[in-house]
RNA sequence: UGGGGUGUAGCCAAGUGGCUAAGGCACCGGGUUUUGAUCCCGGCAUUCGUAGGUUCGAGUCCUACCGCCCCAGCCA
């Protein structure tokens, strides 16, 4: 894979990079340094993953780095235990930030020392007023702010005042620091915002040294600066607070200014992407955890099979841009269709199991029958798979009563078993109350061993078996899509939860798979013949008994038929 | 109604005034195939939110209008 081929316009290059590209080109930097800022306050997912690529993406491309920093500034909120998770997924996806990781409260005492300039240079006071009397000072959309009372202090009053606010010396939410920019701002924001509060909270690094914590646009354009952070690349809702992140670095002269570049974040369909919205799923149980592997996150699609690759890719694909934009949920599946089927053992497994009998096959035979692993690698070498009279087949592939275009047994049909015999249906056994076929008779051609008849008759169909004496017996879940309809979370007025999938997950107990897959490792890949790709479940197998999870079906041109018929 | 963004196919997305508007997903045909998979070939925007204007020439420039998103946390 070709990383980025700048002129010979092979990819062409987003915005961003475009930008990037030039201000190499221009000498304004050697290389981009670029920095992927998360609150500590949550699980990563697919949204950040599209974030991570860009900006390691970035560094890597263009000879640059990208650090990892925790923007850690609201104690309230943030535990260890995300940052370790946060980590662990972007190592996962394939990053590596080396030598720089750092943490936003790293920087709290020069943060502090830069808030006393401020003060020195009269832009910024200590305000008085409560939350509720800073929202009524404000002001509207389209009417301006009223000064605060506490507007015109003195640079000597205001500096001993937030001295005092950091010694401890007044209650939680008493005062605040602010910044003296212009209360009739159009730009809401720029109206003296709040740049820090007192709050007595334990912070998961700095413990109980600090009770005021600065906010966030005071905090990030600050340890960018420090950073020497070249392009601040962050979504598009903090447009309107590239004035604050402009204003806060001229106002203080700071040596270096990085350019803040906003991109649209990432929605899928036939997902939600809140961190609101996930917790609630895992917190009323919809879902079993962050790590389900119905959630879009990354510990969740880790846990699903996703490959890392497959998700680089996903994100390659998409784009960046500044148009707030759904992706379908198929570009993502086709994505790991996409790597899976380059890479992963192919192997047979019967989810709904229906037993055939080999009516001519001699009773206490087995042979071993060769099979590949890969029909378009034959460098994944082969296998063997035990064969005797007795078998599983997928019950869907048994019709008593079959259409014509249908390619699978029934009734006096011949088919071809995968890598084995072909086999006509004689007759079948039905259960006589309800009707359910309870095995099917077979007949098989010995000249056909492998699947080719000497007489060159055609097979049009072929489906997968499992020999029933040898088969390993395990459980399977069947992933599916978490919601039905394509924006769950649309209409404000109605739950996103009403539209959850009820079968997002069919779990699956005694399908039939090849005895080989005993000793399957957990997160080992691999193909169901005709089914789909399946990962064995790291958190429910056992040591020769696992559990598998399906990531994606196949593509499957048959249903498509079949609901259109 | 103030400010900031954004509109190219069903969904993304190239295009930076000049040959017939890239590419991917989805979709529809056809071929290969011991996975109805993969793979391969072909189709898929007389038109770029709308209306004017500038120009020999406009998706690209100008004007007006329309739609959608974000901003009134001591969250990030």
């Amino acid at each position: 894979m070709k990383e980025l081929e700048t002129d010979s316009g092979a990819k062409p290059l987003d915005f961003i990079r475009q930008i990037i590209a030039q201000d190499q080109k221009d000498g304004k930097h050697p290389a981009p340094t670029t920095r992927f800022p998360p609150e500590p306050n949550g699980f990563l997912h697919i949204g950040h993953a599209k974030s991570i690529c860009l900006n390691f993406g970035i560094a890597r491309e263009y000879g640059g780095r990208c650090h990892l920093r925790f923007d850690d500034t609201n104690p309230s909120k943030e535990e260890t235990k995300y940052v370790d998770s946060i980590k662990a997924d972007v190592q996962w996806l394939g990053f590596n930030w080396q030598e720089h990781l750092y943490f936003a409260s790293d920087y709290f005492d020069r943060l502090y020392e830069f808030a006393e300039q401020l003060i020195r240079i009269n832009k910024a006071y200590v305000c008085d007023l409560s939350a509720d009397e800073i929202r009524r000072h404000r002001g509207t959309l389209t009417e301006a702010g009223t000064d605060s009372p506490n507007r015109d202090r003195s640079i000597e009053e205001n500096l001993a005042l937030f001295r005092r606010m950091r010694d401890g010396d007044f209650p939680d939410g008493s005062r605040v620091l602010r910044a003296k920019i212009d209360m009739a701002s159009p730009v809401i924001l720029m109206r003296d915002p709040v740049l820090y509060r007192i709050l007595r909270a334990d912070h998961h690094r700095t413990g109980n040294k600090w009770c005021i914590y600065p906010m966030y646009d005071f905090t990030h354009c600050l340890s960018d600066m420090l950073e020497n952070i070249t392009h601040s690349l962050c979504t598009l809702e903090f447009q309107d607070n590239r004035s604050l992140y402009d204003w806060v670095l001229e106002t203080l002269e700071t040596p270096c200014h990085p350019r803040q570049i906003e991109f649209a974040r990432l929605n899928m369909t036939y997902t939600v992407m809140s961190k609101r919205k996930l917790l609630q799923l895992v917190e009323e149980g919809f879902v079993e955890g962050w790590d389900d592997p119905r959630m879009l996150t990354i510990s969740g699609l880790r846990r699903r099979g996703y490959t890392p690759k497959s998700i680089r890719s996903f994100c390659e694909q998409i784009g960046i841009g500044k148009k707030e934009s759904w992706i379908d949920m198929s570009v993502l599946e086709n994505a790991v269709r996409e790597d899976l089927n380059e890479t992963a053992p192919r192997v047979m497994g019967v989810l709904d199991p229906l037993k055939v009998i080999i009516d001519n096959y001699p009773e206490g035979l087995v042979e071993e029958l060769v099979a590949q692993n890969h029909p378009q690698k034959p460098e994944l070498g082969i296998r063997s798979v035990p064969f005797s009279r007795e078998l599983y087949i997928e019950r869907d592939d048994f019709m008593a009563e079959p259409p014509r275009k249908f390619f699978r047994l029934g009734p006096g049909r011949e088919v071809r078993l995968r890598y084995g015999y072909l086999i006509t249906c004689v007759s079948f056994d039905q259960d006589e109350s309800s009707g359910m076929v309870t095995a099917v008779h077979c007949t098989y051609d010995p000249d056909t061993k492998g699947g080719n008849a000497p007489d060159g008759r055609k097979v049009k169909g072929t489906i997968h078996w499992v020999s029933a004496p040898h088969a390993l017996s395990c459980t399977v879940n069947l992933y599916d899509r978490l919601f039905t309809v394509e924006h769950p979370d649309a209409d404000k007025d109605v739950d996103f939860k009403v539209h959850i999938n009820r079968d997002s997950r069919i779990k699956k107990e005694n399908c039939m798979v090849e005895p080989s897959l005993a000793g399957a490792e957990p997160a080992t890949r691999l193909q169901f013949e005709r089914q789909g790709y399946f990962s064995v479940d790291s958190a429910q197998s056992l040591p020769g008994k696992p559990v598998f999870n399906r990531i994606v079906t196949l593509r499957d041109s048959w249903a498509k038929i079949e609901k259109g018929a």
